[in-house]
DNA sequence: GCGACGTTTCGGCCACGGCCGAAGCATCCC
DNA sequence: GGGATGCTTCGGCCGTGGCCGAAACGTCGC
């Protein structure tokens, strides 16, 4: 299976990570959230033209896809892929005393059920986007996600108000690159508007100490019955195959 | 997780990788085996002059390690994080149609025991260099593995002539990388040989279509018996937490 | 419309690093 | 010892690419 590719190849996406400014960009991004060019920019410590340089590269490489919006540009990680690589890369470099990460109880938690900044992430956050897409309330496509007029009226009705914060730059409705399933999330008002209604109907809880969350059985109960949540959502999504082999 | 990795250390590696003539170098290391600096030198298509400054990049960096032996300069991967990054490289440049790969049956026979070039490799291989190992007929160290004299005599006993090819450049015994189990198992004239042997006793079989091995039941009974093997070696093995690892 | 702001393009500077040939060590073999 | 072989060091050439300031472009808000 490497005999197909190059290192060439190889040496040309490596080549893309291996300067300071950009390897700090794709770090910021791992948080899954598309950030501007500009707040990528800070967290590159470089100017607004050499990152404007550096952004075009990734993209060009498909690293990142650009989306507009406005007079801001956001770039997000183009694909799983990519951030495999990046991830890699982190554990490459804290080396040394290789950290065992036993994948303990806290973890478990964290994959179920966490905030992601001031929104809903984990299997569940997934699930949750799924229900929404499978009745139409909710359209996701290739970079983007939007709320359907029926949409609109159902999360009205769920006690959301969209219209809230309308004024400010921030999307509506956007998608967030779960970190631990490596599939997307709702972001965005959203996103951030339905976490603070869960936790208004107590449907969930904060657990102390960490971002995981707890559905409490009500909001088991609610999700299931108004927003038609698979009752397996606490299933493994999918399995990646693991490492390869000579 | 990642906040204690800046991104200019990533680049470090990245960069390394970023080459087209070190990407090379690495790709061909990902067999496992641990090549020469002219082998490598010809895979990557430079000059001997600017291998040599490649390696000792790659090596300063402890991305690979190095391993005198006479004349020749064995490198091998370092560790196996390095290994993952470039694997993760290689998943991305192959990009495209993300494969799948389930890990079937056929997987599991390969983990167990396969060639590995002309030597042994999988669980097997490496079951019969730790027995050689506590019977103080092998003896292996962080960077090497040789034949002590008990080892000589029983291995010549077992059949196995030693001297065959001891004109050639091929060292005697040798330890390579089991890419499944990450572990060293036995490589050099030592593996080629025992390898012919058991396939003269019928000890293993080919099977079709694939590098994958079965131990045969004389095979398992005579391993056992004139090797100790262990009765439990197709369990999974724990890595030692020693190791040469990094 | 106008100014403010975010982003990109242009031009030029400069350093880093890959590349090789020649020469220098080290090792093995006879 | 002498000669082959494998690898490394040295010196010099040259292209690639990162960086910035200035200025242009596009969008938003008034």
């Amino acid at each position: 299976m490497s005999s197909i590719v190059s290192g060439n190849q190889i040496a040309e996406i490596a080549a893309l990570l291996g300067d300071p400014a950009r390897a700090n960009m794709l770090l910021a991004l791992m948080g899954g959230r598309a950030l501007t060019a500009g707040e990528l920019a800070r967290h590159a410590g470089v100017s607004a033209p050499t990152t404007s340089g550096h952004l075009a590269k990734l993209a060009g490489a498909r690293l990142l896809t650009p989306m507009r919006q406005g007079r801001h540009r956001y770039y997000r990680l183009a694909s799983r892929e990519i951030a495999e690589v990046v991830h890699a890369l982190i554990v490459a470099a804290g080396a040394g005393p290789a950290r065992h990460r036993p994948a303990g109880p806290r973890d478990a938690a964290l994959r179920l059920a966490r905030t992601c900044y001031d929104h809903l992430a984990g299997r569940l956050a997934l699930a949750l986007a799924d229900a929404l897409q499978d009745r139409g309330l909710v359209m996701q496509d290739d970079g983007g996600a939007w709320i359907t007029p029926a949409g609109r009226v159902f999360l009205e009705g769920f006690g959301l108000d969209l219209e809230a914060g309308a004024s400010s730059r921030r999307p509506l409705c956007r998608t967030c690159l779960d970190w631990s399933e490596r599939r997307p999330h709702l972001a965005g008002r959203l996103g951030a508007g339905l976490l603070h209604r869960l936790r208004e109907l107590d449907w969930v809880a904060d657990l102390p100490d960490t971002r995981a969350l707890r559905l409490t059985r009500s909001g088991e109960r609610g999700l299931v019955e108004r927003f038609g949540l698979r009752p397996d959502w606490r299933c493994e999504v999918v399995a990646p195959g693991g490492g390869g082999e000579g």
